[in-house]
DNA sequence: ACTTTAAGCGGACCGCGGTCCACTTCGTGT
DNA sequence: ACACGAAGTGGACCGCGGTCCGCTTAAAGT
């Protein structure tokens, strides 16, 4: 359980919820009514400030909607579920590693060779997921709904994007899976917690792996 | 929801539910009262009859609880969760899968070299895992548990041991992690049914990741 | 301004996983 | 045979996530 995570900012856009986590379309939104738009802010507001106090995990679907003067049924109408509230509640913080893997400076962003930003993108998703471990580890509490979310989808065009440009052999939407499986939150902190691997091996390991990918050897 | 698979025997042995998957140490098993182990047999007998008719997701811990005749206290102290239940209700399929590749014929088992094990491995995980999937999935429904378990630590371990005999180089624990996570039950489901990537694809995959690892080009 | 209507709202309600605790039973030592 | 303690038992109880449905309200059309 780790506490604090100071308070952070609240999307205004993307009001279903729905397409959060996808940088960019915006389109397609279909538009709030005003009081359900700040119901929505205040929601994620009131539970970004309950987070910081103690922990997310502590942090019930009704003490949100209580916190934020609402009934249960609005929370549920906004965000589906649980999960689907974390999400919205991380959305801020995965657009901005977005905009970094995909339009911020190099090595990570454009203008790197690519084998250098793949590096550079675990390295980065590490540390990101590191900072807001709690978030990500409750938000992936359901398994089966990561893979499917458009923020999962995006990581996964953009490694095969870099795979490609690398002249990776093999089968790289596969390849693009394991290396995201590497880079997963609960096996991460699994490996930093429970198994006491440092930060630096993790680090290298992303390497080497991108590295037997991308050439090196089987050019 | 893949429905029947047929009724299967329940492993009579392990009293506590909390060895369950370790194969070899029903060592330390602190005996259960005639009672007590005539209980724990029907609940994991009526558990499994109850799967097979209507699949393990739609079947409830009163369900079962109620159809051995016990109380659900009964249930809770035996297994201690939802999770320990569905663990021990696959002990006997894992058990028997860790004796193939502990002590089975090769190329899984030993006798064959290592690189040619590995590949077996997970040729071997991945049908197995299809074969089970509904209860591996519903097992895994808490991701931060599964690496804890003895199955998996065992898998670890074995691969490690593998890796080390093909005389990889790097960082041996990291590689068997990464290459659990390409043999990761929800990632396989994800990719068969979702992605519509085929077995032989999927296999070759996993082929082609051990050889980056074992040789081949880096010796 | 007035109507209309789809979107939003709230909170009672439900089912499930999990806990608790007073009571029973097994099996051991005498 | 019996007494006694540890292990086991059952079902009432709890909290949470999620649903339902009758009421309210914002805002677009006229």
């Amino acid at each position: 359980m780790t506490e604090p995570l100071a308070p952070f900012p609240v999307p205004q856009d993307d009001p279903g919820g729905l397409t959060d986590l996808a940088l960019m379309p915006p389109v397609g939104a279909p538009q709030l009514r005003a009081d359900a738009a700040r119901n929505r802010t205040r929601l994620l507001e009131v539970a970004a400030r309950l987070a910081a106090e103690r922990g997310i995990a502590n942090v019930t679907m009704d003490d949100i909607a209580c916190g934020a003067g609402v009934g249960k049924g609005t929370v549920f109408r906004r965000f589906g579920d649980r999960t689907g509230l974390l999400v919205a509640l991380l959305s801020h913080h995965e657009e901005q590693l977005q905009a970094a893997f995909l339009s911020g400076p190099p090595p990570l962003g454009p203008g790197a060779p690519a084998a250098e930003r793949l590096r550079a993108f675990g390295s980065a998703v590490i540390h990101h997921e590191r900072l807001y471990r709690d978030f990500y580890l409750a938000a992936h509490a359901e398994p089966g709904r990561r893979r499917t979310n458009p923020a999962y989808q995006l990581r996964v065009a953009h490694v095969c994007m870099l795979l490609r440009e690398a002249r990776a052999d093999g089968d790289i939407e596969l390849v693009a899976h394991t290396l995201l499986g590497y880079l997963e939150t609960v096996l991460i902190d699994h490996l930093l917690t429970r198994r006491g691997v440092t930060l630096e091996r993790l680090q290298a390991g992303w390497c080497d792996l991108v590295d037997r990918y991308t050439g090196r050897c089987t050019g």
